[in-house]
DNA sequence: AATGAATGAGGGTTCATTCAT
DNA sequence: TATGAATGAACCCTCATTCAT
């Protein structure tokens, strides 16, 4: 399936596009595995190359960690969803909702689950840099729904950690051939996020302490 | 710290609470680093031992995962609070913070974030069954809430693999030297995820229409 | 002189003449320290290799050892003598003085001195299995004697498992630089043997009441 | 049935005693498994005691290895008969009997068919100058035997390398469990091997060209 | 006399990486 | 572009040996 042997394009595209499909092979070996666990070997035999040709497409293995990296970083970037006709909680569902279908659907580059240590000081810098970019926004349309009376007040570095893990966790459990499909998943886990941020009290519900509950 | 020098009981004890010792210490450079980029000379320097010593607590360092899988799901069902003056919802909240701190606190054994690869089909088999125990608790947390009204109708299922990703994902951002305590992370968390759980409307909230609600 | 750099072949044949030669090192090695005394190190220096070579021609050490037996029992195989011109006796002392010759000689695969527990049960099978085809052919050669009356008739189970060992045994005190020839104890060695088995009474000796001869 | 637990002797005794068991118990390990292919493990295990009490016993598994050559060449040299009433075939054929049966009798110390390169070049010379004692009685045997007529002539050296070799070669292939009893495998390949060097023409026999055949 | 605990040295094996073809 | 061959570094693990008890 994954073989990259017939597409047919120009040179420069074709290659492009060879290094998305590696891309997405060793994110998913990756995930399954870890980094360290992780052979060249496999990611190769799974395109049905050598792992000589591998260095064609990539520096370093710790390079290909880290265009994985780079990759699911502007992956999650295109999930948020900021239509300003729905209020905040809204915009926050459908961002939760289609981040995770974006990490556990077929082309995902996502390699949140790993261990982090595996790549140098710098490229880790970069990566949360660009990390801190998507995380930041969703915290912004936290920050709308505060605004807008639909999110309680909260902390929205807390909450959108918070809802980030539960989605990331995801890649965990969530096996193909499973009861659910991913858009049920999505949907669910999307929607129990977000009501844990709604607004207004739930009745007799501790939480509503902490958070204050109505504004 | 760590070093397993000076304490003084009967022969028997001090072999068993190095082993725990031992257990501990695997599993944080586990947590870390993953299974497969933790070498056994870490855990030992870690120690202050040498790397052979190791082999006389643990057969294997396969086995030295297992045994963290295992110790790690003892102290994962300690933690369920099933006390029944309180309501399922107040019940799950406390087991939830109780995980949290048992995961991220200190002597935590918990190796969940880990590729499962790397245990034998056997000890996969085990691991799975046990913990399996745990989540069986929790989801009759869940199912008494149900019933006594204080949980919406849900998937019991759902709801605690749910919860308990977003719990384990904990591990991924805690820094102990961050500015939250153990204690606030574990409070704040439970009581977002129970929000998102308790029964009752939230105003304005898209996910009521997918759990219903009200009965 | 027993690298292989030089050799100029098409590439399959370089390969398999590398295994060939790798065979042969090992095999010698195992003869002089034992299997277990043997390390791989060992082997990769007389060869001018690095350890990790190695493991691009076989795929373990037990392997290599497996693969030294089972060239070792071809090698055998080709030294039976079955020439119907000749008689019984004769066939049996060519034979065994062709055998010591592809034991001690250059070239030579043989490693029967060894701890046969070094093998795993399956490869223990095979190899004794292909062993007994040998020591069968062999066997046949004395039955042919005893027939054509050449042989004094005996059990060739047993006369065939002391000639052999005997034979094997050369390579226990052969030395290449000692005062025989390989060709001299080759010769040398099988004629004291098949006396030993040659019909007819040996005047004044004990065993000729043990193998009856003929009366 | 090897534990040396129960015996009651005066202290010095027991100790003497007890290495003799340790001895024996050691080269038969030697004998299955080849000298590195023994752990110091196996042997206690064996004896019923730990790996550190050995050390009471032996300096040195090398050492251990070392007091087993000795103990095996005394029990070689007697074996040795050179009873004047005999002729010296018949001696060297009691020789030959009595030596196959101290070797793979029970209570055997021999190691002669391992690899001689685990001694020190010291302990080597040492075991070579006691073993050579032996050599040379038999050597003498031969000699008696071709003086005496009995014998055919030839390099006595030579002679006793090739029944020594097969003679020792039994330890490898002799079961307890197998169809021959020691005493018949000790009967026969002596006999056998003295009919190879028995004096007179065997009629037909190529070796006769060899060894001069008659006097 | 005996042993549990600890260790250094060394061996087998894997793997990312390079290079000539 | 692609790959077979080769290697050094690192890792897991075993084992002979020592020492305090």
């Amino acid at each position: 399936m994954a073989r990259w042997n017939k597409s047919v394009l120009n040179p420069e595209q074709q290659r492009s596009l060879k290094r998305e499909v590696l891309y997405q092979v060793a994110a998913a070996a990756f995930r399954r595995n870890g980094y360290h666990g992780t052979s060249l070997v496999d990611i190769a035999e799974t395109l049905g190359v050598s792992k000589a040709t591998l260095y064609y497409y990539v520096k370093n293995k710790q390079d290909l960690l880290f265009q994985c990296h780079m990759a699911a970083a502007d992956q999650a970037l295109a999930t948020i969803c900021t239509d300003p006709s729905l209020n905040g909680l809204e915009q926050l569902r459908r961002s939760l909702a289609a981040y995770i279908v974006s990490i556990i659907g077929e082309g995902s580059f996502s390699v949140v689950i790993l261990e982090e240590r595996s790549l140098s000081d710098e490229q880790l810098r970069v990566v949360i840099e660009k990390r801190d970019i998507f995380e930041r926004r969703l915290q912004d349309v936290v920050r709308t729904g505060v605004t807008d009376g639909s999110i309680l007040r909260c902390d929205p570095k807390f909450a959108v950690f918070s809802a980030l893990g539960a989605a990331n966790w995801v890649t965990k459990w969530h096996r193909p051939e499973g009861a659910w499909t991913i858009d049920e998943i999505a949907e669910a886990s999307a929607s129990l996020l977000c009501r844990g941020l709604a607004a207004g009290p739930v009745p007799g519900c501790p939480s509503n302490r902490l958070y204050g509950g109505q504004p």
